[in-house]
DNA sequence: TCTTGACTCTATAGCCGCTACAGGGTTTTA
DNA sequence: TAAAACCCTGTAGCGGCTATAGAGTCAAGA
């Protein structure tokens, strides 16, 4: 099949699949007399594959691991275990992080329960104040916003 | 102050300093004869009251909406509020996400306790399958991962 | 006076995981 | 035969920084 049949097959965007060969993560495929790219049932597997992992927020680095791991069936699957072990971790710690910081935003936020003028905004006067504390992010996580890459192209402005 | 003393008077890196200046976030600060800015207490504040929001997670676009909000105090501060109500949307439904995402990541790592080879792996071939659903990414959201960008330089290495 | 070293400057590239062009070629359909 | 629908490569952009190169400035010590 053409890449257009395999991004339909497999829920993927046609450049991503492409993005995918030339991070070496989808093996380059046969190609037509016409140079267009031929894939076949494992190519779609393994695909699949990849975007399974990527619904479960995992790095390309790690799919590349776990890639790697599967490709070498004699090997035991403790790496596997561990990949993932750590993962639900990093998960783990996110919410905790993301946990605080909603609870220092709606403390924030009782600071000024109806609108007057913003120069005696409770909320305003706080974010002045250094007592917040930075959000605990420890390499591996990401913040509040954007990334809904994932089926979904949000508006990218820029401002000035 | 010179540049570097206004990084550590609010535990921000010099070159962060600049690049908010580039963005727009901080006014353009006088400079002396040999072109080094020079900053005051004013500029000192409205990097705290950033670095603060940053803290809580808001884009740098919605910060600069808040430092609009509080430079003219004649407005009241419905927006504030609007925009801090937004954002606390924001971080509640990332953290069902990512609730959910944990819920299934633990249940695919049930499905191999014991390391054996990986040819008979289930979480492996549960990878493989299509049953798993997108996580639920709608615009304004990131994923699990890196960001470490608050007070730290996670390792940045590329494969290939 | 000279030199060293700490700081500063601008400009540019890189990080991640895509997405979106531009500018061309090929294949299918009407 | 022409138009439409697909395909190709290459490059730039997103956010929020971080890191480098290559140059200039400034204060202290020899």
């Amino acid at each position: 099949m053409k890449i257009e049949e395999l991004a339909r097959h497999t829920g993927t965007q046609v450049e991503t699949i492409r993005y995918y060969e030339r991070e070496g993560l989808l093996p380059e495929p046969a190609r037509t007399d016409g140079n267009y790219r031929i894939y076949g049932a494992t190519h779609a597997d393994r695909l699949r594959f990849i975007r399974n992992c990527r619904s479960l927020d995992m790095t390309l680095d790690e799919i590349r691991l776990l890639l790697c791991l599967k490709d070498s069936p004699a090997e035991n699957c403790g790496g596997v275990n561990d990949l993932l072990d750590e993962h639900i971790g990093h998960v783990a710690s996110r919410i905790r992080a993301l946990r605080q910081l909603e609870r220092q935003l709606k403390s924030l936020r009782e600071l000024c329960q109806d609108a007057s003028d913003a120069g005696r905004c409770g909320i305003l006067n706080e974010l002045k104040q250094s007592s917040l504390q930075p959000s605990d992010r420890n390499g591996h996580m990401e913040g509040t916003h954007k990334g809904g890459n994932f089926h979904s192209s949000a508006a990218k402005s820029r401002r000035r």
